[in-house]
DNA sequence: TTTCTTGTTTTCAG
DNA sequence: ACTGAAAACAAGAA
């Protein structure tokens, strides 16, 4: 599941594989993924060259030249593939660049929950989504401060929080929990009861956290890969995801998985916990 | 058939 | 006007 640092490995793989390219055709074959006309999507980016692939939080930002964006997002299980167009098609192939050198770039998304959308550069910044987001956690743009004065105005448990993009962008379920065990804090603790202390440690082990994340090329859980088609090394890093039953590697203590807002949630009951 | 998965948006109550 | 809780939604695997 593409949190910030599997975004960002796939992100440094586009840019070596694809830069620079000029596109030659597009073809949606799975509408859905696309926000706004289709139609228009596959025309526009007609003749366009990437100019550079950048990244905030979760999102992918492909900029062409002539002033054009293509927002996209992986969501779940969005991959991107580069092959030659005399390749046969993988399954769950959604939507096909193809560029004048023969060679495509291919939209996978087994679940098609992803999206991409395209618009003009100078408007990006106004995409709803892309406007609410929190500040990005890798770019000296996260300030303890700031961080503080969101907490301090939610009352709700700090795990939802942490997934809450306008707060910090880029965590997903996975670091979220890591995070609260890395900083020994219960992941039902009201947000707005944490101490300055504890709220700072949160944010450096945010910091650290997605910084090793990328460097390993991010999570591979389920299913994710960069567009090499590489897996992550980071699973072997996680102390809680996944880990329900087995012990906990700091004391010992069994893992438990528990739901909180709806969200499955893995930690350690004896160094997680609950602040009153 | 039911359950499970997660990120985001929408809906609704307070 | 805001918070937050819950549901909806996307679609497939087991």
């Amino acid at each position: 599941m593409p949190e910030l640092p599997e975004v960002e490995t796939v992100r440094r793989g586009l840019v070596k594989l694809i830069k620079n390219k000029t596109i030659k055709k597009v073809k949606v074959i799975y509408p859905k993924i696309i926000t706004g006309d289709v139609g228009q999507f596959e025309q526009q980016l007609h003749g366009k060259s990437i100019q550079s692939i950048g990244r905030r939080g979760k999102l992918l930002l492909f900029n062409f030249d002539q002033g054009l964006t293509m927002i996209s997002h992986l969501r779940m299980e969005g991959k991107y593939f580069v092959k030659s167009s005399l390749e046969p098609l993988e399954k769950h192939t959604h939507v096909i660049f193809e560029f004048v050198d023969g060679s495509q770039l291919r939209y996978n998304d087994v679940r098609k929950f992803g999206r991409m959308q395209l618009i003009k550069t100078q408007q990006v910044k106004e995409v709803p989504n892309l406007a609410k987001l929190g500040p990005e956690p890798l770019d000296n743009q996260f300030l303890l401060v700031d961080f503080i004065q969101k907490l301090a105005g939610k009352k709700k448990a700090i795990k939802p929080v942490l997934l809450d993009q306008t707060v910090v962008a880029g965590l997903g379920n996975i670091y979220a929990d890591e995070v609260l065990w890395l900083s020994k804090i219960h992941p039902l603790t009201p947000a707005n009861k944490l101490s300055p202390a504890q709220i700072s440690l949160l944010r450096q082990q945010i910091i650290k956290e997605l910084t090793a994340a990328v460097a390993a090329g991010g999570t591979t859980i389920r299913s994710y890969t960069d567009a090499f088609e590489h897996s992550g090394k980071f699973q072997f890093d996680l102390h809680v995801y996944g880990r329900q039953g087995q012990p906990c590697q700091r004391c010992g203590t069994e893992i438990v998985k528990i739901r909180v807002a709806q969200r499955g949630t893995h930690f350690c009951p004896n160094c997680q916990r609950v602040t009153k």
